[in-house]
Parts: C-alpha cells; sequence; structure tokens
DNA sequence: TTGCTTAGGCAACAGATGTTGTATAATTTA
DNA sequence: TAAATTATACAACATCTGTTGCCTAAGCAA
C-alpha cells in the first residue's frame, strides 16, 4: 500500500496512475453501474496493470471511498461552505449542496444498490459532521457540539437521501425551506443567527 | 431465488435451510468477523451445497441483511416497542434499545467494518423510520410525519452510533437521558406526549 | 551525471464467486 | 397412495480476486 494523503507531495507516477484510476472507475460506473463493475475492467480501461490497482486500493469499495471523499470536498470547497461560519442561509445552502450532490451520485447508480449509497454515505456524513461541529463550536453554544453535530449531520443526510429518491420531488430550494427549521432544531443555534 | 417472506408458511426444507445458513453464518462472523467470512464457510459449516445458498441469497450481504432484520424486529417485539404509541419515555425506550443492539452488533465485528456497519445501519434505521412514522401519525401532529420520521430515525441511530464507538461512554440511560430532548425536538411532538 | 529508491508491468498462483445442468429426495396436492 | 412439484446435492465452468516474485523504468538526490 502507498501513501494516501490527498494534499501532500506526490510522486508524479502516483499521481498518473490514480488519476487514471478514478477516471476509469467513474467511466465503468456509469455505463454499468457499481456493482457490475470488477477490478479488472477498471485497470483494464486505465491501461494499468491489475497487481498495480491493488498497490494503491485495497478494493473497489477503497476506490469509491476515495472518488467521493475528493469529489464531495471539491463540491464543499466550490461553493465556499468550508471556510464559513453558521447562519441560516449558509446551513440552507449546506442541506441544498448534500441533496444536489446525493442525487447526482445515486443518477449514477440505478437502480438503487445499498452497497454504493452507504459507501456515498459514509463520507458525505463525516465531512458534513466535521463541518457542523466547526459551526457550533464557532457559534458557542450551550449543547455538546459533538452530539449536536452527530445528529445533524444524520438528520441532513437522511432528509437529503430521501428528497434524493423521491420520484416526483420538489425543486431543491423548496425541499430546503421546508426541512430546514427540523434541521436547525438540532443545531440549538437559532437564536444565534 | 426462493421466496422470502418471513410470516407465511415455508416448506420445512426451506425453513431447515435458512436456519442452518444463518446460525453457520453467525458463528462464523463472531469468529472471523464479517469481513473474512466467505460463502464456502458458511456453507461449510452448515453442512448445505454452495449452490443451495445462491437459491436463498444472492450474496453474504444479502444474508446479514436477512439476519439483522429479523433480529432487531424480535428486539422491538421483545421490549413491546413495536405496539405501543408515543411517549417521552418509549421514545427513550426506543432510544436505549437501538443503542444496545448497535453497540452488540458492533462487537460481533472488531476492528469496525464500514461494510458490515452499513448494512446494519440500513435495516435498523427502515424499521426506526417506520415505527416513529406510525407514532407520528397516530398523534396527529402539524408535520409532515414522513419527513419527521426520517429526520428522527437517522439522528437516532446516528447517535447510538456514535456512543457505541464511544471508547469511554456512558451508561445508556444517562446518555438517552442526554439525546432525549434532540432527539424529540425532531419530532415536534413534545407537547403532545 | 550517477546511483539509489520506488512505482509499475508481467506472470502465475490458490482460492472464492456465481452459474448451470442433471439427478435425487423431500414435500405437497389430489 | 400416487403423481405433481420443488428443494437440495453434486460436479463442472468461466470468471474474478488478492497476492507474490521478479524485472524494468521512472523519478529523485548527491
Amino acid at each position: 500500500m502507498l501513501s494516501i494523503p490527498t494534499d501532500e507531495i506526490l510522486d508524479p507516477r502516483v499521481k498518473r496512475t490514480r488519476n487514471l484510476l478514478e477516471q476509469a472507475f467513474m467511466e465503468a460506473v456509469t455505463e454499468k453501474g457499481f456493482q457490475a463493475v470488477s477490478v479488472q475492467d477498471i485497470t483494464e480501461r486505465a491501461g494499468i496493470n491489475r497487481a498495480t490497482f491493488y498497490a494503491h486500493f485495497p478494493d473497489k469499495y477503497a476506490l469509491l471511498d476515495h472518488s467521493v471523499r475528493q469529489m464531495f470536498r471539491q463540491e464543499l470547497e466550490k461553493r465556499m461552505l468550508s471556510v464559513c461560519t453558521f447562519s441560516m442561509e449558509n446551513l440552507r445552502q449546506l442541506v441544498i449542496a448534500v441533496c444536489e450532490f446525493v442525487s447526482n451520485a445515486n443518477s449514477h447508480c440505478a437502480p438503487p444498490q445499498p452497497q454504493f449509497e452507504s459507501l456515498v454515505e459514509t463520507q458525505v456524513k463525516a465531512q458534513l459532521q466535521e463541518l457542523l461541529q466547526n459551526w457550533i463550536e464557532q457559534a458557542g453554544s450551550d449543547v455538546d457540539p459533538k452530539i449536536a453535530a452527530t445528529a445533524a449531520s444524520w438528520a441532513v443526510y437522511g432528509l437529503a437521501s430521501q428528497w434524493s429518491h423521491d420520484k416526483k420531488r420538489p425543486p431543491v430550494e423548496s425541499f430546503a425551506d421546508q426541512v430546514l427549521p427540523l434541521v436547525a432544531s438540532n443545531l440549538h443555534l437559532m437564536q444565534t443567527a
């Protein structure tokens, strides 16, 4: 297993290989669905030896983890949510961001596959939890930040996931407005906004 | 694939085979951990042909799903939570039940394995959602029952999961007391209790 | 540049997976 | 009881999986 860190100087060969693998992986997933994609598929498309794959990732699930983490992080940065403090408007934007990300991820993988969605969930929730905990701590609330952040991040992800599966779902914005008070109640920060 | 329903008259051969598989599966999991268990393991222990396994379950993940669903359902029935209406005390008991179930499940599988936990999560949350939605509907709240039940069930599971991973965790009862208001706020039913 | 370090290519392996076809035995239905 | 249905056993299969050892070549540091 080679070094994993994202923000570190990497051997250009490593960078190249991982990019090829990630790219081939996304292609294969959108084409055949996550379940049907084998490590063989990925490495053949990428023009990388199969053994090399295992030098970077234990299995295809780890590669999915890695890709999702990276994509969601980029999404948060693009929307400048990773560098701000709590406000109702920011919370609203966060809900929208999660809804759109989850919806987009799931659309790449019909029919719904629990394994795939679980891995997306784990990565997204981890970053949500971290972000919300920061917001709570900075706002100096009286609740336990970790506990509140846990409840809130799970609630947000759950609502986003349900929305994304809704056959005739409302526009993201109105859905966000609808659930905002519910989500905010987990943070106990309404008054400090 | 044979018929799945739980509460139906089953061919005794099917019942026997599934019981043997479930039993062998649980043995193998507690002994080697979920990841390391192969379909071979299970069928050899059970004295069942490997091909027969695939006549009942698509893979070992489906068997885990099945087992967990069954165990959690039994747990709820034992605590008589599946046949009651909302009250703060019942909600408290529910939180405790989930904490203990999750903790017990995870203890069977060290070190923590996301795949395993994700499958447990999916099954537990599905039943939580159903139960909470019933509570909300029976209480005749003004919130959307589905949305509130989603937020609450995810929050409950998330908190239980975090508690179960806490190295020096407080007793279940005091943890339940601590998070109860947070959980209840998702239901918007505090006044009707 | 030279030499050291390390990633990737290649081949081969044992093992697991999922599937198929046929035969046998258990169960149900009439 | 006799005939039907259907679950299981068994064997064999192509495929995928993780892993290993050896070799080549790309990158880095003196």
